[in-house]
DNA sequence: GGGAATACTTGACTTAGGTCAAATCTGAAA
DNA sequence: TTTCAGATTTGACCTAAGTCAAGTATTCCC
């Protein structure tokens, strides 16, 4: 059943067994854009297994200023803190697009940490987690708006001529920390250098420029 | 024997049997202040547990900015990433203060997992490490300079009158995510405000003005 | 289609905090 | 003590990017 497939995705050494096991305890639920997840503070059982579309990880600053942490894509798992702290989200996650994902429980979840390969991998995951918010914050603190906005492209869809943006320009700004003035301010001037044009709502780029910014990017894909 | 001590600190929950096995594996290590430990990019087959000292952990940009992304203090682990990442470290440490630490080969480590308790208690402490990294990203992007030192103050030493600060100013602004010429007016201009003074090397603080600093604070002694 | 709500753009303005350079100050080595 | 390097301060200046306020353009719902 498609349940156990998303759960087979996000957990590919876990074996079958256990698999089966788990997904008899598991929910699917899927979410409109713009649909919240779960809030900063809410109170939590589990965490969840995405499986189409693509969640905003963020944190609200106490005077209001939204940040966000992270894009959460298809395959990838997220607020599995839950599992080890204190059962409160520490974030906020958001539908960018319409989602589907998987809410595994969390008591079922603690047993099949067991299994080495599976809680290997798990683990893997976390440090992989860790090293990728580190690098997040060299990109926030240390990257201006325009490469940051160029990472953002790289990072999201490898390095292409034209990319096909689904997500709005008040969504990018947010994704790459900065606000939609700026973002449109910088495209006005990118399109200016000849760097960027718009066929549409396809954005075309420079490919010598972007490759620039190509180096120490992710693979394709953003995470997992 | 001192080094098993400093194991029994850093895991808690380890048995006293894997406790003697992996301390037989690995080797004390102590460096002056300002000595490097690793630095990012360098081959390692092991990760750290700190006996005394604080330990700064950062990322270089592309330009050459450094980025403080950590302090770890006593008691506290470091670089584990290293253990299921490629063996090369993704981020430097230096000594702030001198320091001594464990340092523990990878191979001998991973089957340690083995054990239910200790297991989890590693994870929690993964975990942990990245609800502060997500907290330390909120910090750094909306946060001003004055909030960052207030709140800087009150993590690693908790809300008090008077602050002894072995610190120097250099280190204290690149721990907050600032530059000493940034730092110093900001001083000056607090004590302008009356809400600091300094007592030769002691720095006094109206309490008052720091709660408001203290809500959402870690309890001291930074980290684990 | 008409209109309200969003998204996006544009302009004028502000500002926190960085850069650069020149003094001072201070502690430890000689 | 003298001295020099590093730490700290101070001043002048700059600038990326945010705020606020008006538009203009889309989208979507009735």
């Amino acid at each position: 059943m498609e349940l156990e497939n998303i759960l087979r995705t996000a957990f590919p050494s876990l074996s079958e067994q256990s698999l089966a096991m788990i997904a008899k305890q598991c929910r699917l639920v899927k979410h409109p854009r713009n649909g919240i997840l779960f809030l900063e503070g809410d109170t939590g059982t589990g965490f969840y297994a995405l499986s189409s579309g693509t969640v905003k990880i963020y944190k609200t600053s106490p005077a209001g200023q939204e940040t966000v942490l992270r894009l959460q894509g298809p395959g990838s798992i997220f607020a599995e803190v839950i599992l080890f702290e204190s059962g409160v989200y520490p974030v906020s996650a958001s539908a960018m697009t319409p989602v589907s994902a998987v809410l595994i429980p969390r008591e079922h979840f603690l047993g099949l940490l067991d299994e080495p390969r599976f809680r290997n991998e798990f683990i893997a995951t976390l440090m992989h987690k860790q090293r990728y918010l580190t690098d997040r914050i060299l990109y926030l603190t240390s990257l201006d708006v325009e490469e940051r906005f160029f990472r953002f492209l790289v990072e999201h869809y490898g390095v292409q001529e034209e990319y096909s943006l689904e997500l709005s320009k008040k969504d990018i700004a947010s994704a790459i920390g900065t606000i939609p003035e700026t973002l449109s301010r910088l495209f006005e001037r990118l399109r200016g250098r000849g760097i960027i044009s718009w066929k549409g709502p396809v954005l075309a780029v420079d490919r010598d420029y972007l490759e620039q910014f190509a180096r120490e990017a992710l693979p394709e894909g953003f995470d997992d």
